[in-house]
RNA sequence: GCGAGCGUGGCGGAAUUGGCAGACGCGCUGGGUUUAGGUCCCAGUGGCCCCAACGGGCCGUGGGAGUUCAAGUCUCCCCGCUCGCACCA
């Protein structure tokens, strides 16, 4: 059905031609498009080409804010562009819905987390169609869904029987307020990322992913894909790789004790000094039995939030507090004994948890080694870049550790190499004589995947005190919430609930409890965009054949705020999902975009700071097309937009000219009329724009498109006064609708119906005519020693002299030619003549 | 401290990659039409200066130097802002 008839039938004001009345034409054609599945991708849909278009999906904690106009205004303008050049685009939508605001919900106000969430996805949903944004609702998944987090655990036993599941100790990050433990990636600064409390240590058993085993090649694999060189060093600096050695030091006296340390240092060895161990290493507590004064150092340490312990604030940078130890370290290199301490300078869970330590060379060591009055080796002589020696250290007086170059000295055998020589010669030398082994050490840590909370997915785990953890027969999934959770319990209401957990061990059939926590939601929005290939799919997770034919995803639209989280942990279950043979491609994400944020005076828009502006306010007061071409026209997608900068009044005003001029000169009947020149002029600043606006669309400069399109509209203004009139005219307003439609759909489809009877977004994308822009003059810019003197007229193929005489006719130019001798010329064809005059 | 990015009118931002700086829009000024209008149309709008006017000159892209016939764009130094990392041995 025709979409003004259409819009006619739900209006009750009959004339809606002359004015410009976006909420009578937008509601209607909203509800149209949604009626008639108009964006459905399905054997109807046009296009060649393959194209996954993604945009993150969005967490429904209440309707759409400013953020999500800007990321869908974006992503909708790229697919829409996209269709109409040809291709054929997958463009799915669904919703992050586990996770713990609708817990609070719930405990706080006793809703149901599934009706909250299911009525904020509604109120997002509603919105989504009203401002016109083009996904295909047959995609539509939410993770929380039992036919979606069925196979959710399913991924994990898959990744279980892959051996990238572990069931280990050790001590986690608790957030307080989420009463939850969270994953190194969810601790900002030490505090939770979600509630911003501040992160506690505590021993507990937990599941976790082994993404480690992934370490090096979601390294190497950065190099594959076209992403935000910002984002790529984020990720590079977040698994953190170095190389050293570990190496091993025996502990003095008698016992045949051993401890390794990793280094990425081992040519300044001879500068170790002392030894330092973290406060919870093994060894210091078994040698330091019940020592009353480490027994308080180490209750203290434990005390210590992730905050203090690391804290970098203050004058005297970190406070090296440090207990020594009842026992010496031998250094393997020099055969000395050096004291042990135990300090908070070193952590437990990086390297071996034990170090030596070089003072000389290590701005940690050195200021232990200051506080501790310990000995400071000079073993290195500093060179500049080109390798000529500097002044030499002197222990006594240096007031920082030195990093840089240098040449070895107090070494041994190696003294007068290179540093880095030496590095190399001792980690060989060290693998010679069996004291340790040259490695490779990563910063990452596994992915810590359990969750104390009920609005997750739950981990298909059954513990049974005969068979240890049992995974639970696929036949059995999914393992699914009770929908009679208590959220007023203390604690985790999944685990608190009376019969859920308890059921027979599937090994041995006694009885055996469910394991009580969920997944991390990380884990659901790490493969949504392969379910989205087939939602309703309930035999299997996707179709292999289809993820192979559409991944990777074309363009993935989304914030920065996920340059570690999310996308570091979907690369790994590709590739992890790759090698158990579900899909063959290494990288999920080919091309990513990070839309800029909306902000409001220069600061975050936010409920508690009470500066919200919502897209609903905006769109009631201007529509939707007014909306998304303010968005677009304020700034490149990557950079941030200050709301309060922005003038949807000044879209809007162009918006109502485009109609106007749409319904004043564009009907059929008007009879051709104008000038043969000023016709060309139209024509000519019509295709220029066509081909630059399309250049623009390739490049997502919306907003430079955008402008293109104004100056068609002025040109027809211009082009109206000077008496052209008829096809020209329509021409041109052709044009701007079909450069706006990826834009402003609702304005663009109702216009063009009126004079074509079919849709806009059917249309082949405009192509812009070269030949119209060759013209049979040129104006050239003349300019006397590089300074703007004159403007000249010359025939299109004029050659050096003719450009030369018309330029030194002009007056102007002849005045500044007269005070010297021309020296050279430099002759721009098409732009510009320049004299060289001395 | 380390790494990356960015500094252009009153504002958002343009500038074929070295070739007329300020496109397009907002705002502002003046004029016109209609006037109940916050509508619509036209003209102007970086600063300083010369001219009755037409015109014209000088300066100008955070600051300073350099390369070039020509620099917002390339090189070096400095200043400022933003983001990321930061006891990772």
């Amino acid at each position: 059905p025709s979409c003004n008839a259409r819009i006619a039938a739900m209006t009750a004001a009959t004339e809606i031609d002359d004015r410009y009345d976006p909420l009578a034409i937008e509601p209607a054609l909203a509800q149209q498009w949604y009626d008639d599945r108009r964006w459905d991708l399905d054997d109807t849909t046009r296009g060649r080409e393959r194209f996954y278009a993604l945009t993150m999906f969005p967490y429904p904690s209440g309707d759409l804010h400013m953020g999500h106009a800007e990321i869908f205004s974006i992503h909708d303008a790229l697919v829409r562009h996209l269709r109409m050049t040809g291709h054929r685009v997958l463009n799915p939508f669904g919703w992050d819905a586990f996770g713990l605001p609708a817990e609070n919900a719930a405990r706080k106000r006793g809703a149901d987390p599934a009706r909250w969430t299911l009525d904020n996805i509604e109120e997002q949903a509603a919105s989504i169609r009203r401002l016109g944004y083009s996904f295909d609702w047959s995609t539509r998944l939410e993770t929380c869904d039992p036919a979606y987090y069925r196979w959710t655990q399913w991924i994990f036993l898959e990744l279980l029987r892959a051996g990238l599941v572990d069931r280990k100790d050790g001590l986690v990050n608790w957030c307080p307020g989420c009463e939850t433990v969270l994953a190194n990636e969810q601790v900002i600064d030490g505090r939770c990322e979600r509630s911003d409390d501040v992160v506690e240590r505590k021993p507990l058993t937990q599941w976790y992913f082994r993404i480690t085993e992934y370490a090096q090649e979601l390294i190497d694999d950065l190099e594959s894909i076209d992403w935000p060189e910002r984002v790529k060093t984020m990720q590079r600096n977040w698994i953190g790789r170095s190389e050293g050695a570990e190496i091993t030091f025996p502990v003095a006296g008698p016992g045949q004790d051993e401890v390794v340390v990793y280094t990425t240092r081992p040519d300044t060895i001879f500068g170790a000094t002392y030894f330092v161990f973290a406060p919870e290493h093994p060894l210091v507590a078994a040698r330091m039995g019940d020592d009353e004064e480490f027994a308080a150092y180490v209750e203290e340490v434990s005390r210590r939030s992730d905050i203090e312990r690391q804290s970098t604030m203050g004058e005297g940078r970190r406070d090296k507090r440090g207990l020594r130890l009842n026992f010496d370290m031998v250094n393997p290199f020099t055969g000395e004994q050096i004291p042990a301490f135990a300090a908070d300078y070193v952590l437990m869970d990086y390297g071996t948890g034990a170090i030596m330590a070089v003072p000389v060379g290590d701005q940690r060591d050195f200021e232990f080694a200051r506080a501790h009055d310990l000995d400071i080796r000079v073993i290195i002589h500093p060179t500049d870049d080109d390798g000529e020696l500097l002044e030499p250290l002197d222990a006594d007086t240096m007031s920082e550790a030195y990093v840089g170059p240098g040449v070895m000295v107090n070494s041994g055998d190696y003294d007068g190499l290179e540093w880095d020589e030496a590095k190399a010669r001792i980690i060989d030398d060290v693998e010679d004589r069996g004291w340790g082994v040259g490695t490779v050490n990563y910063r990452l840590r596994d992915w810590l995947i359990s969750r104390q909370r009920s609005w997750g997915a739950p981990i298909p785990m059954i513990h049974c005190d005969t068979c240890g953890p049992c995974p639970v027969p696929a036949d059995q999934l999914p393992v699914q919430l009770p929908d009679d959770l208590d959220f007023q319990v203390n604690g985790s209401p999944l685990a608190m609930h009376p019969t859920w957990k308890h059921v027979d061990c599937p090994e041995c059939g006694r009885a055996a409890v469910r394991d009580t926590d969920t997944m991390d939601t990380f884990v659901d929005s790490s493969w949504y965009f392969l379910r989205y290939l087939a939602p309703n799919d309930d035999t299997r997770a996707w179709p292999i054949d289809k993820a192979n034919a559409w991944l990777p995803i074309d363009q993935y639209t989304g914030g920065v705020e996920h340059a570690i989280l999310h996308l570091l942990y979907a690369r790994f279950f590709v590739k992890a999902l790759r090698d158990r043979g579900h899909l063959a491609v290494d990288e999920p994400f080919q091309a990513l975009l990070n839309q800029g944020q909306v902000i409001l005076d220069g600061a975050a828009m936010s409920k508690s700071r009470g500066n919200l502006v919502t897209p609903t306010e905006i769109v009631d007061e201007y529509g939707a097309d007014t909306m998304r071409g303010t968005i677009l026209f304020a700034s490149a997608p990557e950079d941030d937009i200050d709301w309060a900068d922005m003038s949807p009044s000044g879209m809007y005003k162009w918006l109502s000219r485009v109609w106007r001029l749409n319904v004043e000169l564009g009907a059929d009947e008007v009879e051709d009329a104008g000038s043969d020149a000023d016709v060309a002029a139209l024509r000519r600043a019509v295709h220029e724009r066509i081909i630059a606006a399309s250049s623009d669309y390739d490049n997502r400069k919306y907003n430079t498109a955008l402008a293109k399109m104004m100056e068609i509209t002025n040109a027809i203004m211009e082009a109206d006064r000077a008496g052209v009139a008829g096809a020209p005219i329509r021409e041109a307003l052709d044009t701007v609708l079909l450069l706006l439609a990826p834009i402003c759909p609702f304005i663009t489809d109702v216009l063009w119906e009126r004079r074509h009877g079919d849709s806009v977004h059917d249309q082949d994308w405009p192509v812009g005519d070269a030949t119209l822009l060759v013209a049979e003059t040129v104006d050239l810019v003349v300019q006397v020693n590089g300074k703007v003197r004159g403007e000249v007229t010359v025939a299109a193929d004029a050659d050096q002299a003719a450009v030369e005489a018309a330029a030194g006719a002009d007056d102007n130019v002849a005045r500044f030619l007269a005070d010297g001798t021309v020296r050279r010329v430099i002759h721009v064809p098409g732009r510009l003549v320049n004299f060289v005059v001395a």
